[in-house]
DNA sequence: ACAAACAATACGATCGTACGTATTGAACGG
DNA sequence: CCGTTCAATACGTACGATCGTATTGTTTGT
Protein backbone atom coordinates (compact mmCIF):
# COMPACT_ATOMS: atom_id res chain seq x y z
CA UNK A 1 0.00 0.00 0.00
CA UNK A 2 1.06 3.55 -0.64
CA UNK A 3 -0.57 6.87 1.18
CA UNK A 4 -4.31 6.81 2.37
CA UNK A 5 -6.38 6.39 -0.22
CA UNK A 6 -8.64 8.94 -1.09
CA UNK A 7 -11.01 6.83 -2.90
CA UNK A 8 -13.56 7.25 0.01
CA UNK A 9 -13.61 10.53 0.34
CA UNK A 10 -14.05 11.33 -2.94
CA UNK A 11 -16.79 8.89 -3.43
CA UNK A 12 -18.62 10.68 -0.75
CA UNK A 13 -18.00 14.04 -1.68
CA UNK A 14 -19.42 12.83 -5.88
CA UNK A 15 -22.52 11.79 -3.80
CA UNK A 16 -23.19 15.01 -2.51
CA UNK A 17 -22.46 16.96 -5.36
CA UNK A 18 -24.58 14.91 -7.65
CA UNK A 19 -27.17 15.61 -5.09
CA UNK A 20 -27.10 19.49 -5.64
CA UNK A 21 -26.25 19.47 -9.08
CA UNK A 22 -27.17 16.58 -11.03
CA UNK A 23 -25.16 14.09 -13.21
CA UNK A 24 -24.63 16.21 -16.03
CA UNK A 25 -24.18 19.67 -13.61
CA UNK A 26 -21.58 18.19 -11.48
CA UNK A 27 -18.16 18.67 -12.66
CA UNK A 28 -15.08 16.23 -11.90
CA UNK A 29 -13.46 19.45 -10.52
CA UNK A 30 -16.22 20.30 -8.23
CA UNK A 31 -16.60 16.51 -6.83
CA UNK A 32 -12.75 17.21 -5.93
CA UNK A 33 -12.57 20.14 -4.59
CA UNK A 34 -15.28 19.08 -2.30
CA UNK A 35 -13.51 16.42 -1.21
CA UNK A 36 -10.04 17.91 -1.01
CA UNK A 37 -8.74 15.69 -3.24
CA UNK A 38 -6.31 16.87 -6.53
CA UNK A 39 -8.09 16.54 -9.68
CA UNK A 40 -5.30 13.72 -10.29
CA UNK A 41 -6.81 10.92 -7.53
CA UNK A 42 -9.77 10.84 -9.98
CA UNK A 43 -8.37 9.75 -13.00
CA UNK A 44 -6.59 7.38 -10.46
CA UNK A 45 -9.74 5.98 -9.25
CA UNK A 46 -11.82 5.94 -11.18
CA UNK A 47 -11.70 5.19 -15.27
CA UNK A 48 -14.50 8.05 -16.45
CA UNK A 49 -17.01 10.04 -14.71
CA UNK A 50 -19.81 7.41 -15.95
CA UNK A 51 -18.24 4.80 -14.50
CA UNK A 52 -17.49 6.59 -10.82
CA UNK A 53 -21.28 7.55 -11.15
CA UNK A 54 -22.60 4.14 -11.23
CA UNK A 55 -20.63 3.84 -8.08
CA UNK A 56 -21.74 6.26 -6.43
CA UNK A 57 -25.16 5.18 -7.35
CA UNK A 58 -24.20 1.61 -6.02
CA UNK A 59 -23.21 2.88 -2.97
CA UNK A 60 -26.27 4.73 -2.49
CA UNK A 61 -28.71 2.21 -3.08
CA UNK A 62 -26.66 -0.27 -0.57
CA UNK A 63 -27.29 3.11 2.05
CA UNK A 64 -30.91 3.29 0.57
CA UNK A 65 -31.22 -1.02 1.06
CA UNK A 66 -30.27 -0.24 4.87
CA UNK A 67 -33.18 2.27 5.75
CA UNK A 68 -35.34 0.23 3.70
CA UNK A 69 -33.92 -3.16 6.33
CA UNK A 70 -34.36 -1.38 9.21
CA UNK A 71 -38.51 -0.05 8.88
CA UNK A 72 -39.39 -3.24 6.96
CA UNK A 73 -37.18 -6.42 8.68
CA UNK A 74 -39.33 -4.38 12.59
CA UNK A 75 -41.12 -7.44 13.61
CA UNK A 76 -42.62 -5.44 16.56
CA UNK A 77 -44.85 -3.62 13.56
CA UNK A 78 -47.87 -5.44 11.48
CA UNK A 79 -46.30 -5.12 8.23
CA UNK A 80 -48.46 -2.31 6.21
CA UNK A 81 -47.06 -0.19 9.41
CA UNK A 82 -43.97 -0.96 8.44
CA UNK A 83 -44.34 0.67 5.13
CA UNK A 84 -45.52 3.57 6.80
CA UNK A 85 -42.71 3.37 8.60
CA UNK A 86 -40.04 3.52 5.87
CA UNK A 87 -42.14 6.71 4.08
CA UNK A 88 -41.73 8.90 7.43
CA UNK A 89 -38.01 7.74 7.59
CA UNK A 90 -37.45 9.34 4.40
CA UNK A 91 -39.68 11.78 5.10
CA UNK A 92 -37.88 13.48 7.99
CA UNK A 93 -34.36 12.87 6.31
CA UNK A 94 -35.43 15.03 3.06
CA UNK A 95 -37.41 17.10 5.45
CA UNK A 96 -33.45 17.71 7.28
CA UNK A 97 -32.14 19.21 4.07
CA UNK A 98 -34.80 21.46 3.45
CA UNK A 99 -36.69 19.57 0.75
CA UNK A 100 -33.23 20.32 -1.39
CA UNK A 101 -32.38 17.02 -2.41
CA UNK A 102 -34.45 13.86 -3.11
CA UNK A 103 -33.38 10.28 -3.82
CA UNK A 104 -30.03 10.04 -6.07
CA UNK A 105 -31.87 7.07 -7.59
CA UNK A 106 -34.77 9.55 -8.91
CA UNK A 107 -32.53 12.29 -10.04
CA UNK A 108 -30.55 9.34 -12.44
CA UNK A 109 -33.44 8.01 -13.67
CA UNK A 110 -34.58 11.66 -15.21
CA UNK A 111 -31.13 12.68 -16.46
CA UNK A 112 -29.15 8.97 -17.15
CA UNK A 113 -31.38 7.49 -19.78
CA UNK A 114 -30.23 10.21 -22.01
CA UNK A 115 -26.35 10.43 -21.28
CA UNK A 116 -25.80 6.88 -20.35
CA UNK A 117 -26.81 3.01 -21.05
CA UNK A 118 -24.24 1.87 -18.32
CA UNK A 119 -26.73 4.13 -15.90
CA UNK A 120 -29.96 3.43 -17.32
CA UNK A 121 -29.44 -0.12 -16.81
CA UNK A 122 -27.88 0.14 -13.12
CA UNK A 123 -31.12 1.70 -12.23
CA UNK A 124 -32.97 -0.94 -14.09
CA UNK A 125 -31.49 -3.49 -12.26
CA UNK A 126 -32.25 -1.27 -8.77
CA UNK A 127 -35.76 -1.09 -9.20
CA UNK A 128 -36.24 -4.08 -9.65
CA UNK A 129 -34.26 -5.63 -6.30
CA UNK A 130 -35.89 -1.99 -4.30
CA UNK A 131 -39.54 -3.87 -5.85
CA UNK A 132 -38.75 -7.30 -4.47
CA UNK A 133 -37.92 -5.94 -0.83
CA UNK A 134 -41.57 -3.64 -0.52
CA UNK A 135 -43.31 -6.70 -2.02
CA UNK A 136 -42.49 -8.92 0.34
CA UNK A 137 -43.77 -6.90 2.76
CA UNK A 138 -47.12 -6.01 1.53
CA UNK A 139 -47.14 -9.84 0.59
CA UNK A 140 -47.50 -10.25 4.41
CA UNK A 141 -49.68 -7.85 4.85
CA UNK A 142 -51.99 -8.92 2.54
CA UNK A 143 -51.34 -12.75 4.25
CA UNK A 144 -52.40 -10.67 7.36
CA UNK A 145 -55.26 -9.03 5.95
CA UNK A 146 -54.50 -5.11 6.39
CA UNK A 147 -54.04 -4.78 2.56
CA UNK A 148 -56.56 -5.52 -0.53
CA UNK A 149 -55.13 -9.10 -2.89
CA UNK A 150 -56.75 -7.14 -5.68
CA UNK A 151 -53.50 -6.28 -6.64
CA UNK A 152 -50.47 -8.92 -6.85
CA UNK A 153 -47.82 -7.27 -4.05
CA UNK A 154 -45.07 -6.96 -7.22
CA UNK A 155 -47.45 -4.36 -9.09
CA UNK A 156 -48.63 -2.43 -5.66
CA UNK A 157 -44.58 -2.57 -4.83
CA UNK A 158 -44.02 -1.25 -8.37
CA UNK A 159 -46.29 1.70 -7.96
CA UNK A 160 -45.40 2.61 -4.37
CA UNK A 161 -42.04 3.30 -4.95
CA UNK A 162 -42.70 5.24 -8.72
CA UNK A 163 -45.01 7.38 -7.78
CA UNK A 164 -43.22 7.99 -4.77
CA UNK A 165 -40.65 9.17 -6.79
CA UNK A 166 -42.94 11.43 -8.43
CA UNK A 167 -43.58 12.70 -4.46
CA UNK A 168 -40.12 13.62 -3.91
CA UNK A 169 -39.85 15.62 -7.59
CA UNK A 170 -42.52 17.89 -6.50
CA UNK A 171 -41.20 18.33 -2.74
CA UNK A 172 -37.97 19.71 -4.61
CA UNK A 173 -39.87 21.95 -6.66
CA UNK A 174 -42.25 23.23 -3.83
CA UNK A 175 -39.71 23.02 -1.17
CA UNK A 176 -41.94 21.59 1.12
CA UNK A 177 -43.05 18.27 2.41
CA UNK A 178 -46.60 18.80 1.43
CA UNK A 179 -46.20 16.59 -1.62
CA UNK A 180 -45.30 13.33 0.50
CA UNK A 181 -47.64 13.85 3.56
CA UNK A 182 -50.38 14.05 0.83
CA UNK A 183 -48.79 10.81 -1.03
CA UNK A 184 -48.59 9.13 2.20
CA UNK A 185 -52.34 10.47 3.40
CA UNK A 186 -53.64 9.31 0.10
CA UNK A 187 -52.25 5.84 -0.63
CA UNK A 188 -52.81 4.35 2.84
CA UNK A 189 -56.73 5.19 2.41
CA UNK A 190 -56.41 3.96 -1.10
CA UNK A 191 -53.97 1.74 -2.34
CA UNK A 192 -53.45 0.25 0.72
CA UNK A 193 -56.98 0.40 2.29
CA UNK A 194 -58.13 -3.01 3.47
CA UNK A 195 -60.10 -5.39 1.54
CA UNK A 196 -63.24 -3.64 0.35
CA UNK A 197 -66.27 -5.49 2.65
CA UNK B 1 -39.04 44.41 -39.59
CA UNK B 2 -35.82 42.60 -40.81
CA UNK B 3 -35.13 39.14 -42.08
CA UNK B 4 -37.68 36.75 -40.98
CA UNK B 5 -37.11 35.43 -37.84
CA UNK B 6 -35.32 32.80 -36.42
CA UNK B 7 -36.84 33.00 -32.94
CA UNK B 8 -39.38 30.12 -33.21
CA UNK B 9 -37.22 27.59 -35.17
CA UNK B 10 -34.76 28.13 -32.34
CA UNK B 11 -37.75 27.52 -29.82
CA UNK B 12 -39.03 24.71 -31.41
CA UNK B 13 -35.10 23.36 -31.77
CA UNK B 14 -34.47 24.00 -28.17
CA UNK B 15 -37.56 21.80 -26.91
CA UNK B 16 -36.72 18.69 -28.87
CA UNK B 17 -32.63 19.16 -27.71
CA UNK B 18 -33.58 19.87 -24.20
CA UNK B 19 -36.04 17.06 -24.28
CA UNK B 20 -32.88 14.39 -25.39
CA UNK B 21 -30.14 16.15 -22.90
CA UNK B 22 -31.79 17.82 -20.13
CA UNK B 23 -31.29 21.28 -19.14
CA UNK B 24 -27.85 21.31 -18.11
CA UNK B 25 -26.94 19.22 -20.83
CA UNK B 26 -28.16 20.89 -23.67
CA UNK B 27 -25.79 23.28 -25.15
CA UNK B 28 -26.69 26.87 -26.82
CA UNK B 29 -24.72 25.45 -29.89
CA UNK B 30 -27.21 21.81 -30.34
CA UNK B 31 -29.74 23.76 -30.15
CA UNK B 32 -29.00 26.39 -32.72
CA UNK B 33 -27.84 23.75 -34.53
CA UNK B 34 -30.67 22.09 -34.55
CA UNK B 35 -32.61 24.94 -35.63
CA UNK B 36 -29.98 25.52 -38.46
CA UNK B 37 -29.32 28.50 -37.46
CA UNK B 38 -26.14 30.74 -36.40
CA UNK B 39 -25.06 31.41 -32.77
CA UNK B 40 -25.36 34.88 -32.89
CA UNK B 41 -28.92 34.80 -33.02
CA UNK B 42 -29.79 32.94 -29.73
CA UNK B 43 -27.77 35.49 -28.05
CA UNK B 44 -30.02 38.25 -30.17
CA UNK B 45 -33.32 36.90 -28.93
CA UNK B 46 -32.77 35.74 -25.51
CA UNK B 47 -30.73 36.87 -22.88
CA UNK B 48 -29.34 34.00 -21.40
CA UNK B 49 -30.08 30.23 -21.37
CA UNK B 50 -32.06 29.96 -18.39
CA UNK B 51 -34.43 32.94 -19.89
CA UNK B 52 -34.51 30.76 -23.10
CA UNK B 53 -35.61 27.46 -21.27
CA UNK B 54 -38.20 29.57 -19.06
CA UNK B 55 -39.75 30.45 -22.54
CA UNK B 56 -39.29 27.18 -23.82
CA UNK B 57 -41.14 25.54 -20.47
CA UNK B 58 -44.03 28.28 -20.87
CA UNK B 59 -44.81 27.43 -24.74
CA UNK B 60 -44.72 23.30 -23.50
CA UNK B 61 -47.43 24.13 -21.28
CA UNK B 62 -49.24 25.75 -23.41
CA UNK B 63 -49.16 22.51 -25.61
CA UNK B 64 -49.62 20.75 -22.63
CA UNK B 65 -53.04 22.15 -21.94
CA UNK B 66 -54.02 21.90 -24.72
CA UNK B 67 -53.90 18.41 -25.36
CA UNK B 68 -55.27 18.66 -20.86
CA UNK B 69 -58.52 20.37 -22.56
CA UNK B 70 -58.83 18.08 -24.98
CA UNK B 71 -59.54 15.15 -22.92
CA UNK B 72 -60.77 16.59 -20.00
CA UNK B 73 -63.68 19.02 -22.20
CA UNK B 74 -64.69 16.32 -23.89
CA UNK B 75 -68.22 16.44 -22.56
CA UNK B 76 -69.60 13.08 -24.65
CA UNK B 77 -67.60 11.35 -21.88
CA UNK B 78 -68.32 10.99 -18.17
CA UNK B 79 -65.71 12.96 -16.34
CA UNK B 80 -64.05 9.98 -14.63
CA UNK B 81 -63.80 8.42 -18.44
CA UNK B 82 -62.14 11.86 -19.48
CA UNK B 83 -58.89 11.42 -16.93
CA UNK B 84 -58.56 7.46 -18.15
CA UNK B 85 -58.38 9.61 -21.78
CA UNK B 86 -55.80 12.21 -20.90
CA UNK B 87 -53.78 9.45 -19.52
CA UNK B 88 -54.17 7.20 -22.50
CA UNK B 89 -53.39 9.85 -24.68
CA UNK B 90 -50.16 11.05 -23.51
CA UNK B 91 -49.09 7.38 -22.96
CA UNK B 92 -49.88 7.38 -26.83
CA UNK B 93 -47.77 10.14 -27.50
CA UNK B 94 -44.83 9.06 -25.03
CA UNK B 95 -44.86 5.32 -26.73
CA UNK B 96 -44.81 6.89 -30.07
CA UNK B 97 -40.85 8.34 -29.32
CA UNK B 98 -40.20 4.92 -28.28
CA UNK B 99 -40.66 5.91 -24.14
CA UNK B 100 -37.07 7.98 -24.50
CA UNK B 101 -38.45 11.30 -23.54
CA UNK B 102 -40.46 12.03 -21.14
CA UNK B 103 -42.44 14.96 -19.61
CA UNK B 104 -40.74 18.45 -20.10
CA UNK B 105 -41.95 19.66 -17.04
CA UNK B 106 -41.19 16.48 -14.72
CA UNK B 107 -37.25 16.65 -16.29
CA UNK B 108 -36.86 20.60 -15.06
CA UNK B 109 -38.49 19.71 -12.04
CA UNK B 110 -35.48 17.57 -11.01
CA UNK B 111 -32.85 19.97 -12.54
CA UNK B 112 -33.55 23.64 -12.19
CA UNK B 113 -34.20 23.75 -8.47
CA UNK B 114 -30.77 23.04 -8.10
CA UNK B 115 -29.48 25.46 -10.72
CA UNK B 116 -32.41 28.33 -11.84
CA UNK B 117 -34.59 30.18 -9.09
CA UNK B 118 -36.59 31.56 -12.03
CA UNK B 119 -37.52 28.26 -13.92
CA UNK B 120 -38.18 26.84 -10.01
CA UNK B 121 -41.08 29.50 -9.27
CA UNK B 122 -42.33 29.00 -13.28
CA UNK B 123 -42.73 25.00 -12.28
CA UNK B 124 -44.14 26.08 -8.98
CA UNK B 125 -46.73 27.95 -11.03
CA UNK B 126 -47.57 25.93 -13.71
CA UNK B 127 -48.42 22.74 -11.25
CA UNK B 128 -51.03 24.85 -9.64
CA UNK B 129 -52.81 25.91 -12.92
CA UNK B 130 -52.35 21.83 -13.75
CA UNK B 131 -54.05 20.61 -10.76
CA UNK B 132 -56.52 22.64 -11.09
CA UNK B 133 -57.40 21.48 -14.28
CA UNK B 134 -57.93 18.37 -13.12
CA UNK B 135 -59.41 19.30 -10.08
CA UNK B 136 -62.33 20.50 -12.21
CA UNK B 137 -62.83 17.16 -13.73
CA UNK B 138 -62.29 15.23 -10.54
CA UNK B 139 -64.91 17.48 -8.49
CA UNK B 140 -67.32 16.34 -11.65
CA UNK B 141 -66.44 12.89 -11.39
CA UNK B 142 -67.31 13.14 -7.90
CA UNK B 143 -70.44 15.15 -8.06
CA UNK B 144 -71.64 12.16 -10.72
CA UNK B 145 -70.86 9.53 -8.05
CA UNK B 146 -68.17 7.84 -10.26
CA UNK B 147 -65.18 8.93 -7.65
CA UNK B 148 -65.48 8.86 -4.01
CA UNK B 149 -65.14 11.81 -1.96
CA UNK B 150 -62.84 11.00 0.93
CA UNK B 151 -60.43 13.43 -0.98
CA UNK B 152 -60.98 16.98 -1.54
CA UNK B 153 -60.41 17.49 -5.73
CA UNK B 154 -57.39 19.45 -5.23
CA UNK B 155 -56.22 16.56 -3.18
CA UNK B 156 -56.83 13.93 -5.88
CA UNK B 157 -55.36 15.73 -8.67
CA UNK B 158 -52.09 16.75 -6.85
CA UNK B 159 -51.35 13.14 -6.18
CA UNK B 160 -52.44 12.53 -9.82
CA UNK B 161 -50.05 14.30 -11.19
CA UNK B 162 -47.34 13.95 -9.21
CA UNK B 163 -46.98 10.33 -9.63
CA UNK B 164 -47.66 10.18 -13.34
CA UNK B 165 -44.26 11.70 -13.25
CA UNK B 166 -43.18 9.00 -11.11
CA UNK B 167 -44.25 6.75 -13.74
CA UNK B 168 -43.05 8.19 -16.58
CA UNK B 169 -39.39 8.62 -14.28
CA UNK B 170 -39.79 4.94 -14.11
CA UNK B 171 -40.92 4.90 -18.23
CA UNK B 172 -37.58 6.58 -19.05
CA UNK B 173 -35.87 3.94 -16.93
CA UNK B 174 -36.66 0.60 -18.53
CA UNK B 175 -38.05 1.96 -21.62
CA UNK B 176 -41.50 0.59 -21.62
CA UNK B 177 -45.12 1.73 -21.12
CA UNK B 178 -45.74 -0.97 -18.17
CA UNK B 179 -45.33 1.75 -15.97
CA UNK B 180 -47.90 4.11 -17.48
CA UNK B 181 -50.14 0.75 -17.96
CA UNK B 182 -49.30 -0.08 -14.66
CA UNK B 183 -50.48 3.38 -13.12
CA UNK B 184 -53.76 3.64 -14.74
CA UNK B 185 -54.78 -0.10 -14.12
CA UNK B 186 -53.90 0.51 -10.09
CA UNK B 187 -54.98 4.24 -9.93
CA UNK B 188 -58.53 3.50 -11.15
CA UNK B 189 -59.03 0.62 -8.93
CA UNK B 190 -58.37 2.04 -6.06
CA UNK B 191 -57.86 5.97 -6.16
CA UNK B 192 -60.29 6.86 -8.47
CA UNK B 193 -62.91 4.30 -7.15
CA UNK B 194 -66.25 4.61 -6.25
CA UNK B 195 -67.71 5.19 -3.11
CA UNK B 196 -67.12 2.83 -0.48
CA UNK B 197 -70.40 0.79 -0.43
C1' DA C 1 13.26 -0.87 -3.86
C1' DC C 2 8.85 -1.22 -5.52
C1' DA C 3 4.04 -0.62 -6.05
C1' DA C 4 0.38 2.40 -5.06
C1' DA C 5 -1.35 6.59 -4.49
C1' DC C 6 -0.88 11.50 -4.47
C1' DA C 7 -0.09 15.81 -6.89
C1' DA C 8 0.41 19.13 -10.52
C1' DT C 9 -0.16 20.44 -14.94
C1' DA C 10 -1.81 20.38 -19.62
C1' DC C 11 -4.66 18.81 -23.42
C1' DG C 12 -8.32 19.64 -26.85
C1' DA C 13 -13.15 20.34 -26.76
C1' DT C 14 -17.02 22.66 -25.48
C1' DC C 15 -19.38 25.77 -22.43
C1' DG C 16 -22.45 30.32 -22.12
C1' DT C 17 -22.05 34.84 -23.56
C1' DA C 18 -20.72 39.16 -26.03
C1' DC C 19 -19.69 42.05 -29.80
C1' DG C 20 -19.14 44.11 -34.40
C1' DT C 21 -20.87 43.95 -38.91
C1' DA C 22 -23.97 42.79 -42.79
C1' DT C 23 -28.48 42.53 -44.42
C1' DT C 24 -33.18 43.35 -44.62
C1' DG C 25 -37.81 45.54 -45.17
C1' DA C 26 -40.61 49.34 -44.17
C1' DA C 27 -41.20 54.47 -43.51
C1' DC C 28 -40.70 58.86 -45.48
C1' DG C 29 -39.67 63.05 -48.27
C1' DG C 30 -39.70 64.72 -52.85
C1' DC D 1 -43.32 56.54 -57.71
C1' DC D 2 -38.75 56.28 -56.39
C1' DG D 3 -34.58 56.62 -53.66
C1' DT D 4 -32.78 57.45 -49.10
C1' DT D 5 -32.69 56.44 -44.29
C1' DC D 6 -33.09 53.73 -40.21
C1' DA D 7 -34.16 50.39 -36.79
C1' DA D 8 -34.35 45.51 -36.34
C1' DT D 9 -32.49 41.26 -37.08
C1' DA D 10 -29.28 37.88 -38.81
C1' DC D 11 -24.77 36.44 -38.71
C1' DG D 12 -19.83 35.22 -37.91
C1' DT D 13 -16.51 35.12 -34.74
C1' DA D 14 -14.04 35.39 -30.51
C1' DC D 15 -13.68 35.55 -25.51
C1' DG D 16 -12.56 33.49 -21.00
C1' DA D 17 -14.03 29.69 -18.29
C1' DT D 18 -14.76 25.08 -17.58
C1' DC D 19 -15.46 20.47 -19.29
C1' DG D 20 -13.65 15.30 -18.93
C1' DT D 21 -9.44 13.12 -19.45
C1' DA D 22 -4.43 12.09 -19.73
C1' DT D 23 0.31 12.42 -18.43
C1' DT D 24 4.18 12.96 -15.75
C1' DG D 25 6.65 13.20 -11.65
C1' DT D 26 6.85 12.73 -6.41
C1' DT D 27 5.80 10.89 -2.15
C1' DT D 28 4.62 7.12 0.87
C1' DG D 29 4.36 2.64 3.37
C1' DT D 30 5.83 -2.05 3.43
Amino acid sequence: MAKQSLKEPILQAGLRVMFRKGYVGAGVRDITVEAGAPLGSFSNHFTSKEAFAAEVLDRYFDYVKGLVHEALDDASLPPRDRLRRYLDLITDKLAADGCTRGCLIGDFSLEAPGHSELLRERLAAIFIEWRDLFARCIADAQAAGEIATTFAPEELAEFLLASWQGAILRMKVERSTAALERFKRVAFATLFAGEPT
